[in-house]
DNA sequence: GCACTATGAATGAAGG
DNA sequence: CCTTCATTCATAGTGC
């Protein structure tokens, strides 16, 4: 209730951002791509959740109605619960497709384009054209919003106690900035969760599971602790 | 405090987008972005390492428990608190403000008077235009609900376990795919849809837990840029 | 501590 | 295209 400080944020952020702690150069649509990817991963991640459940399962009974049984609580993902969705939502394999189809600079989604959008998207899941239509003029309406941050002429020389007041304007638009109430800096990035190294050490040795995306600019941050 | 004039910046960053190179030190909106999703991942590998220790174990002893243990977190996973990502929330000032333009009929709040808005009340905290949009757009949804609630005797009776339960609380930010796509194939993510534990089970004994997935979008990654 | 609630935020869809 | 609505998700705060 008592997030009152706005002020004390922003200078916080000012004198991180001069200590060169965080100083990475990234679009906008890079840090939605890097997160649509990493939503992807997530859902391999529960995936495999499911399908360490169906091992277990197969340990003790191998019958197969199982299934049901035990990915109860997984259903959602397997589909249809009772009733439709009535909102339909791009599949991540959709929705990556999407990005690349809207990044490719075809942004104008003609008729012609759409159908063909579709036909390769149905292969992945349930579609329409309304869909994909409407998808394209929300991401564009999105991104347009999302261009806002930085300018860069802003790198003048004063920095100083106009910070607050300058991260004000830097997102006009859209800026889902939840300081107000941050009266800690950023110095912890991620919980790094009590894992055992040593057993991080052990797959991570057989199987390379971070470097798969290889993603450059992570190197900026203390992943080296996962 | 309206010397910062938010269309300024706005002109700024369209020049800038406009040559089609706007690369931009992280602001901290970003950098709250990417922690986040980097504790994602965090997540996602301690509870991968669970999986495989999990797995590993079974061979050995036929101790379901432990297998149960390890897979009950995982699928709630989602509970990732990650690291604190504190929301915007409007300081007592701001809300008070924001109630009475609400109540003033201002019933529509255009981009303009957002930007009126904006310029009061970021004098009491830091708030965004979208802050304040959102407020509007849950003020009014909420309101309208609120309205029509209370009248459930006439309302027919529905009968739909749609509305399931959200109680779980364990749902991961990316579940937003549900469904809805692929009665016949929602391989969605994964490129077998139906996933054979024997299979698992193989690479799990191998090690090498991602290459099993192989999931082809992620070789999509444009990221080779970062 | 876990479940519930309130609410900020994301997004698909419709209207103009 | 741009704006608006509706639905849903996620999280912070609160009570058991």
């Amino acid at each position: 209730m008592e997030k009152e400080n706005p002020q004390k944020e922003g200078v916080v952020g000012a004198s991180a951002a001069a200590a060169g702690l965080y100083m990475k150069v990234m679009t906008d649509e890079q840090m939605e791509l890097l997160r649509r990817q990493i939503s992807v991963y997530a859902t391999i991640c529960e995936k495999l959740a499911e399908m360490h459940k169906a091992i277990s399962a197969q340990h003790d009974l191998s019958g197969m109605k199982l299934g049901a049984l035990h990915c109860d609580p997984l259903m959602a993902y397997a589909g249809h619960k009772i009733t439709a969705r009535q909102r339909w939502s791009p599949t991540p394999l959709q929705l990556q497709i999407l990005e690349r189809i809207f990044e490719e600079g075809n942004g104008t989604p003609s008729k012609q384009k759409i159908k063909e959008i579709i036909s390769e998207l149905s292969q992945h899941g349930q579609i329409s054209e309304t869909n994909v239509y409407n998808w394209f003029q929300n991401r564009r309406a999105r991104s347009k919003r999302k261009q806002s941050v930085p300018a860069p002429n802003n790198m003048e020389p004063e920095v100083e106690a106009e910070t607050e007041f300058r991260k004000d304007s830097t997102k006009p638009e859209d800026t889902k900035f939840y300081d107000n109430s941050a009266p800690r800096d950023h110095d912890v990035y991620f919980p790094s969760p009590e894992v055992d190294p040593d057993e991080l050490i052990s797959w991570s040795a057989s199987g390379s599971v971070m470097e798969l995306q290889s993603v450059p600019s992570w190197g900026g941050f203390d992943v080296g602790e996962l």
